[in-house]
DNA sequence: AGTGACCTTTAAAGGTCACT
DNA sequence: AGTGACCTTTAAAGGTCACT
């Protein structure tokens, strides 16, 4: 994979064990990685005796295996990367999916199968602050002329600190309530983009519904279209149940699909948006404009960095699905959705993907690019709201400034310059797509082409936010 | 291009040699991924002396290692994946090979393949040499992206002193071939930013009609919107006769000037497109298609700067008129067209104006920041277009972090980072503005408001430069 | 000096078995 | 039976050197 290991000083980040190390994709402790390796390989499934709420921490991490799971897939463990078994090597080009399986198994009296042992919960003992980092020290650098980053980043890590108790009180956007993320540097960018990265992880780890998106029946799968843009952001869970999102590219999107992952892409958008501190801040008419309004333009940075990612052939629309760059497998496609897609495709492929690619474009660096993109500010938003987005804009904008220069500290001034600004020059592009696919994704609303008419769209691609509340 | 899975795929992505095997992300022979690795890591560049387009068979690979290094990136090998080197440990003590600045690759004559003409680097700094500190690893260094400047330099020279012979034989575009522009650093930064300062201080001074576009009668005002796309930018003064620019504001526009300013405008755009040497590089039909795509975003850019330049209350629209940013002010506005105006005009007022009066965006950076704007390629475009559209981007964005640099000396580098992110984060506005601005100026090239109904409005804000030669 | 068939090393999988 | 410290295997990096 691409990523080059964004927290390796990192303790585990399932039970904060000091002793942990890359494996399925995160990074955890030998510990962790076998106990999750046997609940998906033998596809074990637990129940918690305890509301789901067990705090999983070292010495006590095997009090409850539900949610020492839970926190497995939290902390971003992947089961896609439990492989089946040896022999499963391919010899030749055959790809080794080990499709994870629905899990099924139910241990249903879970006091017999392990002695609970009782573990004092020592209070906080913070052991793993004694993990040994780099003595690479982060630059706090106070004298900006015209941002005062320090005064930012306190503002930020408050509302961090806030951002799950208010959510709890809603009781809307549970993500944010489970605390998965851990702690982080107060002050400092790896604090925000390490935050920002475990976020986008965790979205994309987190189901609690074992339908498929594609493939389940309307019983199984729920989701809806027919929801006002204010209850869509606020209750996510009526627009799409979370399935697994399953963003690797196994076969071609069809006419069937277009809801579908239409409905689940726009939940893990609103799942990814709760994670934002400055979004709380906002009051309820200002967040739902802001969210409607960059709906479209932060699903497609996701989905082309998906491609980016996992180095796809094509755009990955999630569940497997996806439509492809070359116009020889474009013919190959459902003629009925392709005169919607193709262009929306072709466009991010060269003015998105292609570059990405070359710059190698870091996991946090995009994780930044993406909030950047989220913060603008639509007419409809109230002063307020727009000071509330500029500022944010900025503070993303130093961030990622920081960002490059952190993760490429042997670039030379110029070249740090010049991947700051093609980093940013990727955004003029985005802000292009949305318009190509607001042409094409408005006439498959209106004429429901892919089943994708419904309020919720119309409201997203027609009226784009700027009048969805009359 | 290759977008084959490249895990089925059994043959190398780049030169379709039968013994492949995943590298890099992607899947390549031994001899490919030793050249990517080669050239990644030691940071070659290669020049094709056959106009980037040698084809790349097994048993010819060699035969262009600039060819060959394209099509790695486009079978999608991934720079990112090479490592550093194995802790730099030299067992024969041999010093570390010199890094070649710049490979000259030659051509299909296999003849030619190996000679090459081994000219002693000079400046050749033996930084790899010395590691200072063992146990740190060495982050590798990413070359892939880092540009050769020098080469680009000359190239950009070499066009702009043969522009204007070229134009001075079409006898279409005389502001260019008057040779008004003096003389500049050949390879500068201050060379490039400093011509287009002065090519726009010309567009603006230079006017050869006593007429006023807004008050003289049609019959004194020549003008015209009856006239192909192909045709107005080979020839502007068939859209709009020069007549004096002035862009101060001194009353508001209504509709009887809409049509006026419109191809005023445009004609300046088309004399100000006519001094760019890289346009000269595309051919007739790549020509057109982006002076009409890129008119309305140029054009925006270049009346929300005049407003920030001249501190003018309003966005000037030239002749004296402008379109106030006071809403008070906006009711007194002639309402036959202000619906089709005030959402472009409040929204560059607080997405363009406003920021960069806050930035203080000086003259300098604006001329480059409108170069960067006006390449960009869409899908009509030809591949060999594409290609010349995205060096000359990736040169100005360069330009760009340079002038920003000797605008700015005493500047930290933090502050340089953010100037640079901050100017590169007015892009994206401009793009969203031409959503509004397409949207409203349709409707007024439908309905005739404003007298802008006519083929060119409506090849730029209807067809916006995809179908525009059928 | 650059190439590439062939070899070595490493990160992150899979597997084991004394312990509870 | 499940755990997890420790071990084995493998895919994909890095490195070498006869050859041009």
């Amino acid at each position: 994979m691409i990523t080059q290991d964004p927290i390796a000083a990192s303790c585990c980040l399932v039970c904060f064990d000091a002793n942990a190390a890359k494996h399925y994709g995160s990074v955890c402790c030998s510990g962790c990685k076998g106990f999750f390796r046997r609940t998906v390989r033998f596809g074990r499934k637990y129940v918690c005796h305890n509301n789901n709420a067990c705090p999983i921490k070292t010495e006590y991490r095997n009090c409850c295996r539900a949610c020492r799971y839970t926190r497995c897939l939290q902390a971003g463990l992947n089961p896609m990367l439990v492989h089946s078994d040896r022999g499963a090597i391919n010899r030749k080009g055959e790809a080794p999916k080990a499709t994870p399986k629905a899990v099924k198994t139910e241990v249903t009296d879970p006091e017999d199968t392990y002695d609970h042992k009782t573990h004092a919960p020592k209070g906080c003992k913070e052991e793993y602050e004694e993990v040994k980092s780099k003595p690479q020290t982060v630059a706090h650098r106070s004298n900006y002329s015209s941002f005062d980053m320090d005064t930012e980043y306190e503002h930020w890590f408050a509302l961090v600190t806030n951002a799950s108790k208010r959510l709890s009180e809603a009781n809307t956007l549970p993500l944010g309530t489970l605390r998965i993320i851990p702690e982080f540097d107060r002050k400092s960018v790896s604090g925000v983009a390490n935050y920002y990265v475990l976020v986008d992880r965790l979205c994309d780890a987190y189901y609690d519904s074992e339908a498929s998106h594609l493939l389940s029946s309307e019983a199984e799968y729920t989701h809806s279209l027919e929801i006002s843009a204010e209850s869509a952001f606020k209750k996510p869970r009526a627009v799409s149940a979370r399935t697994r999102i399953d963003w690797p590219a196994r076969f071609h999107c069809n006419a069937k699909f277009m809801k579908r992952v239409w409905c689940r892409i726009v939940g893990i958008y609103t799942d990814w948006g709760s994670h934002i501190p400055e979004v709380m801040e906002l009051d309820d008419r200002d967040r739902t404009i802001l969210f409607v309004e960059r709906t479209v333009p932060v699903v497609n940075l996701q989905v082309a960095y998906k491609a980016v990612q996992f180095n796809t052939p094509g755009i990955p629309m999630s569940g497997g699905a996806y439509f492809p760059f070359n116009s020889e497998e474009q013919k190959l496609v459902d003629a009925n959705i392709t005169p919607y897609l193709h262009r929306l495709v072709n466009f991010l492929h060269n003015e998105f993907v292609i570059p990405a690619r070359e710059l190698g474009l870091t996991e946090k660096e995009f994780v930044v690019m993406k909030l950047i993109l989220f913060f603008s500010a639509s007419s409809a938003i109230s002063p307020k709201g727009k000071e509330i987005i500029n500022r944010s804009r900025r503070f993303y904008r130093n961030i990622l400034c920081k960002t490059v220069q952190e993760e490429f500290p042997h670039y030379e001034i110029d070249e740090t310059l010049q991947r700051v600004a093609a980093i940013m020059d990727l955004l003029p592009r985005i802000e292009q797509a949305r318009t190509i696919e607001d042409e094409d994704f408005s006439v498959m609303t209106i004429f429901n082409i892919g089943d994708m008419k419904g309020s919720l769209t119309y409201d997203v691609h027609i009226k784009k936010g700027v009048d969805i509340f009359n």
